[in-house]
DNA sequence: TGCTATCATTCACACGAGTTAGCAATCTCG
DNA sequence: CGAGATTGCTAACTCGTGTGAATGATAGCA
């Protein structure tokens, strides 16, 4: 009674064989089966009546196709990646395909279970933003070149990836920074993702020795990523004697933090201390001062990395695509010139105002 | 070759049959099927060598159950449902579920394609956050109170629902601008979800009235829910005479819209203008002057919504399940006292600075 | 020896659809 | 008028898996 219509109901109504119905609804025009308009008539009535729907799990093993590509997200908690999602969701649902969402959460043992679950759901492709990156360069688990295609947002051998050019990114922000006068710069760097730690300290040494400029290893800093350890990491570097002119977050959730922290003590942005981020998230732009970062074009890279998936679909044995995106600064109100140094230290700025909270005392019954 | 790997080809690696090989697999102990232990082995090594992984499809088309949830979000560009999304994931992946998202972006057309192609997918549940009120309650495309069974973040009849205490939330709002002494309080409201809008307005009136103040029907707008609606609706209340004292806006989106469009006109806030938002993102605390808004405990939402999603397909015929979700005001910086008239337009801060944004020249090649 | 009980495995069908070969009836045309 | 082509439909197989009934083998017991 509350179970699902089945072509079997519909061809029973209609008088007709479930084959008769299949065909009629699948309008197989190209095919040489043909169908009396009368008949077809009578299925399409049937079909009308009964509401039916058929079934995507029967249709979907007898294909082959599931006509769903999975997405393996780091977490939720990061908007950055909400915006590839919501890239390659407007390619994904263009085409008519359904999405399965999995979410890894920054748990190396849940990312592992988010792909073997992924891989058993018999998806027609994956896209995969990986966070711990030596899973799967060492691809014990799952095969890259294997199906179902995948395409991850990061550099991997014979497979197809998208990636954001962050060498080139971080170069404009040292850049930047010591184009302003900054040589006192610290970075706050997030431990996850290995490679693109690296990357960034390796181009932030190297930067600052084209300038002549030793490297304070106190102020080269490990977090998580989210707002609140930017602002304990900001603590640690603004006690530091010489304080850094400068601050590079390895995100715009993190600077949002380190933002906090600096007010906190009482210095200015960008006057006191000048502020990077990375993302380019839309509330950056909301902040005050707004923020100097990075911009990614998330959504792009999402449609990018749909677009090639659905290539690798269509002719499943082409070279693989491997492409970068280019991303650049955006430099907004967050970064000055460095303040000489007998001018520092004037502080002022009442801050306590602008941070009091108060929760409603009503009780929420 | 490509092809994945299949029980008929473990069974024959093994030389069993394949009912044994999925008596094996299936760990059916408690049946009444015993399997010798050296059978036992050579399957489950063969299994191993051929990184055999059972077809969900096929499995769930014998079992009936998909063992995935569907998911539907009016759209992607809200923090606020990722945060119920996030809660509802909890639940889900707990559960071994998976989760298949669909998005209507804020299109009646499309919402209703992917209820339609949801309810094809032969899902266990959805969970539905509904953009159009209307298209639900008349309920003739998807009949809520069959299957699949779904939960609705909306009042419904004799369904399962989950939703915030808006009224509650609202009164709130209200109580807390008029103690403040406000009387000319512009409504800023989204014309989308008409009966939250018909809500609002509502209590917005009768708290007014309460007051013995009069309403302004040009203090009451409607527009988009995104940031840049809340600025251009912000300029126009801002541009009457005598403009309000305060801005009720529909969420924080809109509410950071506005506290851009005050600055520019060179109002303070919380001094010249009050400000009070909706939904409490994350951002809101990290605003200048932190926001004042009410507290949508949304992660919390999804994550009933999922508990309440699962009960009932464990028990299908139980009473449907209503609840409401109290909601609380946060008072934070961006609400004060209502200034007196005579004081009114001081108007300092300049904010040239803050609001310049220069994108960097360099070539993004 | 014969009958039953237990154990180990396999058969055959079901799930709900798509597909192909083939049957019967009608039509076409020499 | 009969051979072949065309039309209209259906039986039977397929996809990969789970499962109850059936089969075969072995052991226990009288």
């Amino acid at each position: 009674m509350a179970q699902p219509i089945k072509q079997a109901d519909v061809a029973k109504l209609a008088g007709v064989s479930r084959s008769t119905v299949s065909i009629v609804l699948n309008e197989r025009s190209g095919s040489r089966v043909p169908i009396s308009e009368n008949t077809r008539r009578r299925v399409l009535d049937a079909a009308q009546k009964l509401s039916y729907h058929p079934s995507d799990l029967a249709r979907n093993l007898r294909s082959g196709s599931s006509q769903t590509i999975g997405f393996l997200m780091p977490t939720l908690q990061n908007p950055h990646y909400w915006d590839i999602l919501a890239g390659a969701e407007e390619i994904i649902s263009a085409r008519k395909y359904h999405i399965s969402l999995a979410v890894a959460n920054m748990d190396p043992e849940r990312e592992h279970d988010c792909l073997r679950s992924l891989s058993r759901q018999r998806l027609d492709g994956l896209i995969v933003i990986p966070t711990f990156v030596d899973k799967i360069t060492d691809g014990q688990e799952i095969n890259w070149s294997s199906r179902p295609p995948a395409i991850v947002t990061q550099p991997v051998e014979n497979a197809d990836w998208v990636f954001f050019d962050f060498r080139s990114g971080n170069e404009q922000v040292m850049d930047h920074l010591l184009s302003l006068g900054h040589r006192r710069i610290g970075l706050i760097a997030s431990g996850l993702r290995q490679d693109l730690v690296q990357s960034r300290q390796t181009i932030y040494s190297a930067k600052l020795a084209e300038m002549g400029a030793p490297v304070d290893k106190r102020l080269l800093l490990r977090c998580g990523n989210l707002s609140n350890d930017g602002y304990q990491a900001a603590q640690k570097l603004l006690a530091l004697d010489p304080a850094p002119t400068a601050i590079w977050a390895i995100n715009d959730l993190v600077a949002m933090g380190v933002m906090r922290a600096v007010y906190e003590t009482g210095r200015r942005i960008p006057d006191d201390v000048a502020l990077v981020g990375f993302d380019n998230l839309p509330l950056s732009e909301h902040l005050v001062p707004t923020l100097t970062t990075v911009d990614l074009p998330a959504r792009e890279l999402g449609r990018r990395a749909a677009e090639i998936l659905f290539r690798r679909l269509e002719n499943p044995n082409a070279e693989p695509v491997q492409e970068t995106i280019p991303i650049r600064l955006v430099i907004r109100a967050s970064t000055g010139p460095a303040p000489s140094p007998d001018l520092s230290r004037n502080i002022g700025l009442k801050t306590s105002t602008i941070w009091k909270e108060v929760v409603s005392p009503r009780d929420p019954k």
